[in-house]
DNA sequence: GCGCGACTTTGACACGGATCAAAAAAGAGA
DNA sequence: TCTCTTTTTTGATCCGTGTCAAAGTCGCGC
């Protein structure tokens, strides 16, 4: 299961969802890629795929939020992506799903038909060339987020991963993420704890010390301002032009 | 930057080092690849590039061993791939190095000026697909790798990465990896280190104590010899069929 | 063979984050 | 509104890994 970003630059013929696959489509593409699209939704907290399932289908996340993770045997689990309305999930030409995906919100996919999808890509040079260039950006992110799980300290994980839901969390609400900015919070503090290698009692602490050195200040438990978020960026060190997501 | 992997089945008419690119090339597109080819040798140590560059070439690794790893301001590094020979470098349509590439031991590489070799890839569908498909397995080894940062003991670390090393190790020389084998450790303490997230002085130690439990044995610092190679797999639950690198 | 620098091992100790436990807060359903 | 459950917070303690320091080993050039 690769999990691809998608660009909504709008071709203004595109179905609403799919429209980033094919920006750059002819109208005869886009009638092979409706004739074969349909929607699924999932409850929150539902599997979505399993490791190793059979894979039917490619898809991009309409709305809701799903995590991409990966469980040892005596438990211990790492997430490895986080898909958000408009990523992509999928592997054309891979029969089944390599990590684990499940429903954190309600969650509406836009589903193609894998072999189809296959077909079209194949006839399709842009849209593969399109999703190679997915593929690299998330590859690169992959491995930025290495550096985070190897080398940082809880605090300086806990602000990477507030700076990424505030970036991606801007960009969907087509805002300029700066200072002063306010979000929700989507995951539990055990999410957020198996995203980033770390217990959720740390989790909580890291949170409650931020707050009480007042880099950040809650709105309930799950909604978080961020009154200097240049100074968060700096203090670990990312610089925030990069992609879309880190 | 990025790092993938070709395999080597010999179409019977490319030339050595980038016949898996083509393993379904035609003799045109090889006399093309060929117009743009060239070698470039570095010395251990050597740094080929620095995240940033501008990337004037992909290139396949013949001799040697590479890493690839990012660096912090304040010296906390984090190797995110290592580099042997078949492995490929390199990202069409990226204009800088999103890492840096150093030579640990003297290196070959069998490069293509990127221009060109990005135009065959647009002309040459079956080209591009490839890159796809090695992208893909390049991500998910990525994130597979983020399980080992991000919840693995640093003895489990240990056993992943010699894992690692001795399935590759046996590809490249062809032979079934089984119980019993042998193997060189091509890296420094320091950089098994930074490849896992920790200190040399705590892989140091490890490897210390793999020793005296009696799961490796060393021959000198830098060649390792794992009776018990199941045991190991079992031990960290690693499957030992999947990709050609975890 | 000797000396020097690079790499590795080992020890003592400190500290960050994990673990175990319990209370507090927030939702969810009746 | 009142349970009952889930999530979050906080505290006490423990342990694995980091840090700092020193000694040991290896390899290479003279």
């Amino acid at each position: 299961m690769s999990v691809l970003h998608m660009d909504f630059k709008d071709c203004g013929q595109c179905p609403i969802r799919h429209r980033a696959v094919c920006s750059r489509c002819e109208p005869d593409e886009l009638e092979a890629l409706e004739a074969v699209k349909y929607y699924r939704t999932y409850d929150a907290g539902q599997p979505i795929l399993w490791s190793g399932d059979h894979l039917e289908f490619v898809a991009s996340v309409v709305t809701g939020i799903a995590t991409l993770s990966q469980t040892m045997e005596d438990g211990r689990t790492q997430m490895v992506g986080l898909l958000l309305p408009s990523d992509f999930i999928g592997r054309p030409n891979r029969e089944t799903a390599p990590f684990d995906v499940v429903a954190v919100s309600d969650v509406t996919l836009c589903c193609f038909r894998r072999r189809p999808f296959e077909n079209l890509m194949a006839s399709t040079p842009h849209i593969g060339h399109r999703l190679l260039e997915m593929t690299l950006d998330e590859l690169d992110s992959a491995r930025e987020w290495m550096l985070v799980l190897g080398r940082k300290t809880a605090r300086e994980k806990i602000a990477s991963l507030l700076l990424i839901i505030a970036r991606r969390d801007a960009v969907l609400r087509k805002k300029v993420p700066s200072d002063g900015m306010t979000f929700d919070l989507p995951l539990t503090r055990e999410s957020m704890a198996d995203y980033l290698g770390l217990t959720l009692e740390t989790v909580s602490r890291q949170i409650s010390a931020l707050k009480k050195s007042e880099v950040i200040e809650l709105q309930g438990k799950r909604r978080v301002l961020v009154p200097e978020l240049e100074r968060l960026v700096a203090e670990t060190g990312d610089d925030f032009d990069g992609g879309m997501i880190s």
